[in-house]
DNA sequence: TGTACATCAGTGAACGCGCGTTCACTGATGTAC
DNA sequence: TGTACATCAGTGAACGCGCGTTCACTGATGTAC
């Protein structure tokens, strides 16, 4: 039977979400529409009155992702500069290395959505954009060339780091990627070294 | 009908390379067992007589992928320090970054190969603990804790830059990832500055 | 070295399965008068 | 405000398709004697 608008949009933005936990945790392909529409509550005859395709589903979780993820950093940064490196530094731990629901998408899903297609893609690069400009204003600001250029080498170090952290079997050693790019990159300015720390 | 043994395992080798360069272009999950067969010039019934299922396949493609990547670093190592990071600078080129044969497994499949099984990661972990081991003898084999430090730190902004050059759309903006990374990692000693560069 | 036979790489048809997608139908919503 | 009707969110069965995997069969290889 037909719904009221407020519970159609409700029931949309439900089911972006559940996408969006979902293919964080297993993939883009291995999520699959009748299981999102079921953890959603749904059976899947209904998917195509909210999306035009699976491809369009997956675009919107992209994307709303991101945004989550950019809002996070928003908040964080608007406490002040420290408050925003205090809070880069928890990404470079083991509990949000080995965790899911709070992951960033570009972490979860890099290769696929390298693969993926232009609509979905997108989202993603907009808030990659995004958290670069976040970094920006949070060193101050300045139209400097090294500032972004310390924005973009940070988070890419970050990512990386990560990811790379996510590849290792080797507790210890996965461990240490995390460290060593916490100490190189994320040293609260207060208690700065140079390049060469001694212990990890 | 029955074929040599030494023809056997030219085809089981041929099915792994082609399965290789196929995971890397299309994903894991995207690659078909008969897709691959068929590209090897077989059909897809004499598969399981290669391997006991398309994992096992993945897991010797993860490992061949990464045996290739890392005996290409250690010839370039082999011929310098120098010469190493010249070759590491290569891959931060936008021809690297949008190419796919000669691509990193690890960036080509990170996300999937997070998800997969044991059997497919052990081999990625492997290489990427000989790429650390390879770094660190280029730069003098020291049991100083800050040469290990700098490879692990080294391989992994170089993960993390090439991953985030790929999801953003500017060309510019990806480009200028590729630039920062190689600025503030790679500058060769001889022309070493200190952290901020002016241009890129 | 020659013969007899077990082995097994490869073929091609077939399997069950889950995928994305479609559709006839239901009935509450929201609009037109 | 009340009535009549078009709209459309959701259901559940069904679709074609490609996937990984199995299997009976073929015939050259390699082994046992």
């Amino acid at each position: 039977m037909k719904r009221s608008k407020a519970e159609t949009a409700e029931t949309h933005k439900r089911i972006v979400e559940v996408a969006a936990a979902t293919i964080k945790k297993k993939g883009i392909d291995a999520t699959g529409v009748a299981e999102v529409m079921a953890a959603a509550g749904l059976t899947h005859g209904a998917f195509y009155r909210h999306f035009a395709s699976k491809e369009a589903l997956v675009a919107e979780a992209a994307e709303a992702s991101m945004d989550v993820f950019v809002a996070a950093a928003q908040a964080a940064a608007a406490k002040g500069p420290s408050a925003y490196v205090k809070y880069l530094q928890g990404y470079l731990t083991s509990e949000f290395r080995d965790g899911v629901l709070g992951g960033c998408p570009v972490i979860q899903m890099s290769s696929e959505l390298a693969r993926a297609d232009t609509s979905v893609r997108e989202g993603v690069a907009k808030g990659l954009k995004q958290m670069i400009d976040i970094a920006v204003k949070s060193a101050g600001d300045k139209s400097d060339a090294s500032v972004q250029e310390d924005a973009i080498f940070t988070l890419s170090a970050l990512i990386g780091a990560i990811t790379m952290s996510r590849l290792l079997d080797d507790p210890d050693l996965s461990k240490r990627v995390l460290q060593v790019t916490n100490n190189r990159l994320l040293k609260q300015p207060s208690k700065a070294r140079t390049g060469k720390a001694s212990r990890n």
